[in-house]
Formats: C-alpha cells, structure tokens, sequence
DNA sequence: CTGTTAGCGCGTTCAA
DNA sequence: TTGAACGCGCTAACAG
C-alpha cells in the first residue's frame, strides 16, 4: 500500500517547485492562472489531498470550533448548534460537536482533546464548570460560554435575560390573581438558575406574590427530579396556586406530578416552563390538545449566531474587552395558567 | 506571548534529551521510572500539552472517528452515538459529530474535513448517499454505514432487521383483519425504505393483504411530508383501513391528517410506525392520553455499539472481509392499531 | 510570478 | 536505558 501523495508529488508531476505547488492549491500567494491550471490537474490525476494536519502544525490554525453541549436531545440545542453553524462555516471553520450528557469527565476529556487538536475557538453551552475546566481553559483558545458561565466575569459569554424572564412570569402569574407561588430553579453550579432565582426573590414582593423560602426549591432541570420537587411543594403546602419551573420538560414533569394527585391545570394548579423546548412546527400540531405551555421564548438560533460571532470577534482580536450580551426573551402564554383558585 | 512549551522544552528542564522525554510522556519504549518521574515534573511546571497535530503527522493515526448523523434532534440518534461512544471512548478515541440535516453539501463538506483531518475511521448514520460521497469513502479511512448503505456492498454495515420489522407488522394488522393496508415508505435513494417495501410487496399476500400499488406511496421521512401522503392515500381509496407509516414522527402526521378527516384512531384508521422515537422514560409518562403508537422498536444503543466494534476491527484489518450485521427489533403493541372496521 | 530554505512538534529508527 | 538524527507535509519568509 503506497502512501497518501503530497504536495511534492503534485509538485513533481507538473513539474513545478513544490512552494508553487503549495500556492496554487492553498490559493495564498500569486500563482499564474496557466501553472495553476496544470497543478490543479495534476492534483486531481494523483488524487491529491491538501493535509490539514499539517497545515495546522505549520500555522497553528485548525479551522476547528469545538462546542460543547449538556444535551443533545433537548431540542433548543441543535438550534443553538445550527446557528452558531451558519456564522462559522462561510469562514471555513468546521464545528466539532460533543454531547457531555451533563458528565464532567466527558467535558474535561473533550476539551482536552480539543485542546490537544489545536483547536481555535471552544464554544460551551449549558455546561456545569468546575474550576478544573476553567482553569484549563484561562490558559487556552478564545473561548465563549453560553447559557451558563463561569463565577469570574472572564469570558466572552451570551445567553438569554433571565431577570426579564422571570419578571414576565411573575407579572403573568400576578395578574391572574397568583399570590402563593411555588418555585422550582435550576441547580446551585448553573449561573442561571442563581441568576433566576435571584430576580424571583427580588421581583416577588413587587408582584405581591409571596417570596417564602419553603416554596423555592433547587433541583437538577429534568423531568423526574423537578416532578420529586412539585410533590415536595405541593405536600409542604397547601396554599401554593402555581409552580414556575425551571424549563419545558420539568414544567411536564410538574404537570405529571399533579395530575397523579388529581389536580388539574390549569384550573386547580398553574404550572410555568422556561426555554421554549416544544415549539417546534412539529410538536405544535403533533398532539392537539396536549398542554400549550405559558413559557419563556429563547432567541436559539440568536443565541448561537452571537456566541460564534463573539468567538470569531475574540480569534481576531484576543485582547478585546470581555464581552457580555444579553438577548431578549419572548413571554408565551400558554393553556397552563389560568386565575388562581385556592385549593384546600 | 510566548509560544507553548515543547518537549524540548520539557527535555530541558529535565536536564534530559528530547526522544528520552518523548518516551516517558508517550509511554512507548524503555524509561527509567525514576527519570520518568523528571520528567512528568518538568511537564506539569511548564503546563506542557502533547500535541495531538504533531503526532497524527507522524504517524497518520489521529485517533478521531467522524460520525455522520441525518438529524440529531430524533431522539434515536443521540442513543445510538451513545452507544458508539460507548466502545470507542475505552479505545482513546474521540467522536466528532456531525448533523447532516439531511443535507448532501453538509454531508460532503464533513467527509472532506474529516479525511484532510486525517480521521480513523467514519461512521454514516441514516445518510443519503450520493455516488461522490461513496467515490470519496472508497480510498479513504474505514467506513461503517448504519440504517442505510450504499448499492454495491463494498462497506461494513449495520442496520435493523428490516424483513421481520415489517412481517410483523403485517402479522399484527393481519390477524386484526386489515386486507386493505395504506403504506408510506421512505424515500427511494434509501436502502432502508427500498428493503421495507419490498417485503411489504412480498410478504402482503402470504399474510391476505392486497399488495395494490395504488395504495404504495414513498415519501420523505417527515412529519410533513407523510402526512401529505396520508391525505393521498385516504383520498384515493375508500377501502383503507390502516396505514403503514416509515417512521413514529411520520406517523404522527398520519394520525394527525386522519383525526382532520374525523376519522378516530384506532377505530376508524389503524397506524403503525417505525422505530420507537417516543418510546423514552420521558414521552411515557408525559402525555397520559397520547396515542401508544404500535411500533418496531429498534436496538439503539446496541447498534451504536456494534458499528463501532465494526469499525475497530476494520481499522485493525483493513483487509478483513466485509460485515453485514442485522440487528434483532421489537415488536410493539400500542393503541393506534385495532380491528379492521370497513370505512364507507 | 517562481524557487530555495527552514522549521512547526513529535515519534522512531539506530547506535551507543 | 539513553541520545542523535531524521522526516511526516506543509507554510512562510526571502531572494531571484
């Protein structure tokens, strides 16, 4: 088995320097159109092509973007991936994607590898970041963070205004009369769940909606742990007329959970999500009458064109001021709230 | 700012020679353990990082494999990742995803980045596969296709038992009483759809049921474009009393046009999918009342893992003899199918 | 516009 | 067990 041919080879059969060669192909430096002609052929006749391992040992560029997501299934991720896509690929840059599944040994693995590859840019969304991440990453390629970020204002970051969010729900809640609110955030390592949280126990009394911390629970976003967290609330209190959980799939979590104690939603519970996940053409006419969440909007594709805009910004000039960009959210009010009615 | 540390640079601080230091941070060839340990010290104070670049030039091996994935968001891809990731993360090697979308440019541009980066191996999960991809794979790295293949069996290849998925479907309407049964498949350039219908064609009358071309429709994969089907089929024949649809969304969109006709399902129309997409933890206990489609449930995970090891072995022996693995599915028994009841 | 030259960082002979 | 030397394929000066 004979070895891949080389630029020398090309070189050779269209008898012509190698840096020529090189020119021609990489389309740097100026190559007379006819000698390039006949490099190009003689590329196509070996069956030449151009190693971009090499290229990148050489120049210390990878073209490569690697993103990191928390979970691949959750359908507001391949949007984010999608958009950051668009922004990336007409600069030649090829995004390497890796699912963490939440896990951080595979988030450290992959960033290594990332790092390793030469990679020029690193995008992470909704990770949790434990120190050894961030650290490894202070020292490393222009990296931007997405959803969550780390404690330090030290990186580029975008993510959604979840001040805004959750004023919108409180003042939703609020008006139809919503004054015991159960609250169910996010875990303590995600900056947004502190960030939402944070805006509930200041935006409540503003509301008149009660800011009890027996009501505010902080569980992991998926559906079984917050539907543990809506039985926890709902048999702590008696009191409580809806629930803001902390995203779509929790939010269904939540329904679950009361429907099982025969309790109705909207009429006897209101129930919130957060991200948006099921607004999708498909879901929307899947199942007819199944709940249309009252939730908060995320501008996906948004979100991800700006954290690869913030990264390509940040590759060019690594110096730049860090950046911080907070995109606005939409309020959608869905048939999972309704007027408040005492339930015991 | 100064360049990253080599291992010269380690060799240095070790007060050591260079191949020396190479050796003890590859772990190949003799080192004293003693000097083993310098060496590591040196590389820790310097914050020194192998390079992966360097090292794939050397040796054209990248310990990389680029997986190819139609479309992230359908839940039975992410599990067959998993699987894959599973085998091939103990062996050192990394996954690089890539969501195709469908898209035949996206599909290219991938392979081309992969072979310039020198990948391992590739794995093309459910992708259409036009002759220049197959053309390009064909002096390139090992190659394992999943769920579709190309035409002459030149590839390794792994992929449900598509006969039986369809027999026993068949079996199922059958002993129900359906004889007039609508089938949607899959688009033409799928080896998949192309299997199931011809053993839909061959299987129908062993099992009384009019194999009518009339009643044989190919359409995309979608939600969308079945749906359209579905409409076609109900409009073009009064006899109809199920319908075979190529995947669970598609299905929903066959339930969905029936239910706009007012036709109940099961009792009016029965319909079947393919795959068991919904069939997670999750959708289970999510709606309480949403159809249980009647389904082939395909071994995700299992599939995953079985690419992988083929494509272990092949990159092990190139010249190994091709594979072609069947995978056992599952029949599954929901409420969208039921007794044959004449329509008109 | 073209050719010459010198590494990028590493793994791997081969001798010592 | 260690060290010296070479080259993987390419780009980027620089000189012509």
């Amino acid at each position: 088995m004979k070895r891949a041919p080389n630029i020398s080879d090309v070189a050779a059969r269209a008898g012509i320097s190698r840096s020529t060669a090189a020119r021609a192909m990489s389309g740097n430096g100026y190559v007379d159109s006819e000698t390039k002609k006949i490099v190009e052929q003689a590329a196509r006749e070996l069956g030449y092509r151009r190693s971009a391992i090499a290229r990148t040992l050489r120049t210390n560029r990878s073209d490569t973007v690697g993103i990191l997501i928390a979970d691949i299934s959750n359908p507001i991720f391949p949007r984010i991936v999608k958009g950051a896509d668009e922004v990336l690929a007409p600069e030649g840059m090829t995004l390497l994607l890796c699912n963490t599944e939440g896990d951080s040994v595979k988030q450290m693995a992959f960033v290594q590898k990332m790092l390793e590859r030469q990679a020029d840019g690193l995008i992470l969304v909704s990770q949790s970041l434990p120190e050894a991440v961030t650290a490894l990453l202070a020292g490393g390629p222009p990296s931007v963070f997405v959803n969550r970020r780390p404690d330090p204002d030290a990186f580029d970051y975008v993510g959604p205004d979840n001040v805004a969010g959750i004023e919108a729900l409180l003042a939703h809640l609020s008006v139809a009369g919503h004054r015991h609110v159960g609250y169910i955030g996010g875990p303590e390592n995600s900056s947004t769940a502190r960030e939402r949280l944070g805006a509930f126990q200041e935006a409540a009394p503003r509301f008149g909606i009660v800011s009890d911390p027996d009501l505010q629970l902080l569980r992991e976003y998926d559906y079984g742990a917050e539907r543990e967290g809506a039985a926890e609330l709902l048999t702590r209190s008696g009191r409580i007329t809806a629930i803001v959980a902390s995203n779509d799939m929790a939010a269904m979590g939540v329904i679950a959970e009361a429907r099982s104690r025969g309790l109705r939603v909207p009429e006897d519970l209101s129930v919130t999500g957060y991200d948006g996940a099921f607004r999708e053409p498909m879901w929307e006419s899947l199942y007819p009458d199944r709940p249309q969440l009252t939730t908060i909007g995320l501008p996906r594709r948004q979100i991800g064109v700006e954290a690869a805009r913030l990264l390509l910004r940040r590759i060019k000039a690594p110096e730049a001021a860090v950046a911080k960009m907070i995109l606005p959210i939409e309020m959608i009010a869905g048939n999972t709230t309704g007027p408040a009615r005492p339930r015991s």
